[in-house]
RNA sequence: GGACCCAUAGCUCAGUUGGCUAGAGCGUACGAUUCACAUUCGUAAGGUCGCAGGUUCAAGCCCUGCUGGGUCCACCA
């Protein structure tokens, strides 16, 4: 492949990624499910392949219906660049794809479609539903998958797991079954938010409280015996009064003591209730006195568990008025409050009302307002659940990023009530449970479990059964996802569970990470995954939320297409920390498209001087000095080595090299600290941070430095390793264009994808450190240059040394990265203007007229290492910093002194010269 | 009411176990540029680290209180 002059993804991407999957590299390198060629009956991977470590990550499924958002992207990014990371270590890596059914989500979706086409999901039964949404959700789901694959996402697709798949569904029967025989699951008749338009229950998670205005009406109840007295009760619901079944006043309430064990009539019908005393009602609140309706509040629905009250429905699941006096009956809530209140005043019953703000729960889909329904649905009895994951949290055999989600996760372990997991939607797995048809059967139960879900009916011992038709929240399934993806069971030992590291949403905590470690424990014993990371949401570029009706979404895929897939990837890491929402910036991907190119060129650069360097081999002429040599009659260009015939074995093994002066040294020395830095970021999820020490190293101090100092020296066998070992720690964030690189480099082999971490270069840390010098002298010159007035001043003016060995030896290398015209000796007394450098007796040939326009910069310049040599001054004079702090920062402190008071000096040198 | 988080340059954020003259990117200003890259190179300006105390030889970092902003949970008849 040859190099183009500017880096251009889209020619490459695909088919780079396409490359990789035909090659299979994404399959982990280990078996993932038992194998036993020996016939021991044991699990060989368990015997031999332990020297391999596994490293295991599941995808959070999205959506199989939809497309990707900026989160998947955030997702992929993060979860990818870990992949590859340990791949590249020789981990066996496996990074599991998922679709999800989305069960809710993909039903609202489906019925505006079935809507749209004038249906109703009344027409159809369950299965006739199943089948449809499945046809509609297959037609899209090839979307999402190459939407991965743009993104780079290294998976094992043969592993994709769909989350209704044969296996899902026998998981999570199985786990089910497991629960029924623990007495973890039951049915209850309890209050479930329920929303009317959807006509199904959510569990406690699923509900959005907002606050609105309302109104609190104070409604007038006559006592049953003595209708002169009355009780004003508080409601904002008058409608519901009929459902009520007590009121209620605080034990402590005074007011009120004598008449608890009365009773008071309900208005607008004929039934008597009685009052009851009980914690819930709030003597400041209101009147104190509070209607009990058990069947539609869920306070109440405890209060009347405590008093053993009636619970009377009086709301259908179409949000109709049931159980009411005729006048009232088929209302919906909306109208029968009107009327309520009309006839309530009518018989000077409706005492007062007061505008307040209440909260008030909203399904989370659809915004309708949520109806607590009294419904018989199957419960997960989560206490023992909790207690023995929280055991395990607490004895850390988890690592959460960031640390704090730890005690949030344990506060709400200690908060939980029971786990609703019916849904009234058929778009899910069908929960296995089917209910007793015969009612003469007596000895037999009421509900059985059994997997045959395809039949609406069974018989069993020569009884008739009928499926529940209800399916299971999507969070039951999900909960088991490490254990499905890692092909887990409980007879075969399994290198890849506990997962490595769960990677998912912040806002998942508590839906899905809570409830995946409880399972986990419950099922295996185990943890389901050794660490999670937590990443927040990407916010727009105001740092506001985005939404559809904001219309502030940003279509990831829109990015790849303009900057590249790399690009995408670097610029949403940057800036970016575990569990904080941060703001998307288009100019980090930017940044990112920018560091793709420099790259690009860098290697391009590097490729020219292989070829060159070939060639010369090729026509037997031997490595002579650079030709910049040509235009600086009179010096002798000695560097260090450059003649070295050593080198020229080096060279002709294309990895192997040798360092031979002060800024390869340095650059070695650059890359390891870089290396050792990315390990130390992955390794804490620090994704952030590794980014910006590879784009540093690479940018600042690989290119800027180093290349530039190689236009002279050309140490090809250290360019390619260097180079080589660049890529390759950049790859796990930028797969593309290192891979496209790699490809289309001379001596590179195989795919980078695969290749081998690099190992530390060997360098000699004294000349390494040595190149600081020169760093220090060339900013010094270039600062100089540019303080000084006029322009073009690089060109102007000369540099002058006297003796001073590091300066002759290095002057073509100062002189390519300051561009002064020459670097002579001084011959004679100093002149021009002395440079501000300890150690080094360093002139620019300035005029004299220009120096003096130099003066007050100098005198600033003086003042202004005065102030830090008396900071440094005063922390010497105090005998608690000399005796107590640790030697080495003390003898660093008098170091510094000595360095800022001898600048000083040749500071006012300097000055007074002028 | 309970829990958690945040506040550092104009903007977005780093700052690892307390030890530099508090850093980066973007933006801004000035300058350069046939020789890999204008998706380039060099230089610079810009900060009372939210406020007030405390611990320490030493605090952006630890402790206490306050102010401002955000998130979640619970409750709101």
């Amino acid at each position: 492949m040859k190099f183009a002059s500017s880096y251009e993804p889209g020619e490459y991407e695909s088919d780079i990624y396409a490359a990789w999957e035909y090659a299979g590299i994404f399959n982990p390198t280990t078996p993932t499910k038992p194998i036993d060629d020996d016939g021991d009956g044991v699990d060989d991977r368990e015997e031999g392949n332990k020297k391999r470590n596994t490293y295991s990550i599941v995808m959070p499924p999205p959506n199989a219906n939809g497309n990707l958002h900026i989160g998947h992207g955030l997702t992929v990014a993060l979860e990818d660049s870990l992949t590859r990371y340990y791949r590249l270590r020789g981990d066996s890596a496996w990074y599991v794809p998922g679709a999800d059914h989305a069960g809710f989500e993909t039903w609202v979706v489906y019925e505006k479609f079935l809507e749209k086409q004038g249906h109703t999901r009344f027409e159809y039964d369950r299965n006739e539903l199943y089948a449809k949404v499945w046809d509609f959700v297959a037609e899209q789901r090839g979307n999402m998958e190459l939407q991965l694959r743009a993104l780079g996402a290294s998976c094992a697709w043969d592993d994709l797991t769909f989350t209704l798949d044969e296996n899902v569904i026998d998981r999570v029967y199985t786990t089910f079954e497991k629960m029924w025989n623990d007495g973890l699951i039951y049915r209850g008749e309890k209050l479930v938010n329920y929303c009317p338009k959807h006509r199904t229950a959510f569990a406690d998670i699923e509900v959005t409280h907002k606050d609105e205005p309302g109104t609190l009406w104070d409604i007038e109840y006559k006592l049953a015996d003595d209708p002169e007295k009355a009780l004003i009760v508080s409601t904002t619901r008058p409608e519901t009064l009929f459902g009520d079944t007590a009121v209620a006043i605080n034990p402590e309430d005074k007011r009120y003591k004598d008449l608890v064990g009365k009773k008071v009539k309900l208005p607008l019908t004929d039934r008597t209730i009685p009052i009851i005393a009980d914690e819930h009602a709030d003597p400041e609140y209101g009147t104190g006195v509070v209607k009990i309706t058990p069947a539609h509040d869920f306070d109440d629905f405890e209060v009347g568990e405590r008093h053993d009250l009636e619970r009377i429905q009086v709301i259908s699941e179409s949000g109709k008025m049931i159980n009411v006096p005729e006048k009232y009956y088929d209302l919906t809530t909306k109208e029968c409050r009107k009327q309520v209140l009309k006839d309530l005043k009518e018989q000077g019953l409706l005492k007062d009302e007061h505008k307040i703000t209440h909260s008030v729960a909203h399904c989370y889909k659809c915004d309708t307002v949520l109806e607590p329904m009294l419904k018989e649905q199957w419960f997960v009895d989560v206490e023992k659940l909790a207690k023995e994951a929280m055991k395990h949290i607490e004895a850390d055999e988890i690592k959460f990023f960031p640390e704090n989600k730890k005690k949030v996760l344990l506060n709400y372990y200690n908060n939980l009530r029971d786990w609703n997991i019916s849904r009234q939607i058929p778009w899910g797995i069908a929960i296995p449970m089917f209910k007793k048809a015969d009612e003469d059967a007596t000895d037999e139960p009421d509900w059985i479990f059994d997997r045959r879900t395809n039949l609406k009916e069974i018989e069993k011992g020569g009884v008739r059964y009928v499926r529940d038709e209800d399916t299971f929240d999507t969070w039951f399934s999900s909960s088991h996802w490490p254990i499905i993806c890692t092909n887990w069971t409980e007879e075969n030992y399994n290198p890849y569970y506990p997962l490595n590291v769960m990677e998912t949403g912040a806002d998942l905590l508590f839906s899905w990470v809570s409830r995946m470690i409880m399972m986990g424990v419950y099922i295996t014993g185990e943890v389901p995954f050794r660490e999670v990371y937590m990443h927040g949401m990407v916010l727009d570029s105001k740092g506001q939320k985005m939404s559809k009706s904001k219309g502030n979404v940003i279509n990831p895929m829109e990015l790849v297409t303009k900057y590249g897939s790399d690009a995408f990837r670097l610029g949403i890491m940057r800036g970016r920390s575990a569990g904080m929402n941060q703001a998307f910036s288009e100019n980090s991907v930017i940044a990112g498209r920018n560091l793709c190119n420099k790259l690009w060129n860098i290697s391009r650069l590097i490729q020219t001087f292989v070829d060159d360097e070939d060639s010369e081999l090729k026509n037997g002429i031997s490595r002579g000095l650079p030709e910049v040599t040509t235009e600086d009659e009179g010096v002798s260009p000695v560097t260090t080595g450059a003649n070295d015939p050593s080198r020229e074995d080096a060279i002709l093994g294309s990895f192997s090299y040798s360092t031979d002066n002060m800024g390869e040294d340095w650059i070695c020395r650059e890359i390891n600290e870089c290396l050792d830095q990315v390990e130390y970021d992955i390794k804490n999820y620090r994704f952030s941070e590794a980014v910006d020490t590879l784009y540093q190293t690479i940018w600042d101090k690989y290119a800027d430095w180093f290349l530039e100092s190689q236009k002279i020296f050309k140490n090809v066998g250290l360019l390619k390793t260097t180079l080589s070992t660049l890529l390759i720690a950049l790859h796990p964030f930028a797969p593309f264009v290192t891979e496209t690189i790699w490809q289309s480099l001379s001596w590179t082999e195989g795919f980078i994808a695969t290749a081998k971490w690099p190992a530390r270069l060997e360098y000699d840390p004294i000349s390494a450190e040595e190149f600081e010098n020169i760093r220090i002298i060339v900013s010094e010159v270039r600062g100089t240059l540019t303080a000084l007035p006029g322009t073009n001043n690089a060109k102007k003016y000369k540099l002058l040394y006297d003796n001073d060995s590091l300066v002759e030896d290095n002057q073509f290398l100062i002189k390519t990265l300051t561009r002064v015209p020459a670097i002579d000796p001084l011959e004679g007394s100093p002149r021009g203007l002395r440079l501000a450098l300890a150690n080094h007796e360093l002139y620019l040939d300035v005029p004299e007229k220009v120096v003096k326009e130099y003066k007050d910069t100098l005198t600033e310049r003086i003042l202004s290492v005065g102030r830090e040599l008396d900071a440094l001054n005063l922390r010497m004079e105090n005998p608690n910093y000399v005796n107590r702090a640790p030697a080495h920062l003390v003898k660093e402190t008098q170091d510094q002194i000595k360095e800022k008071e001898a600048l000083i000096s040749r500071l006012k040198t300097e000055l007074e010269l002028i």
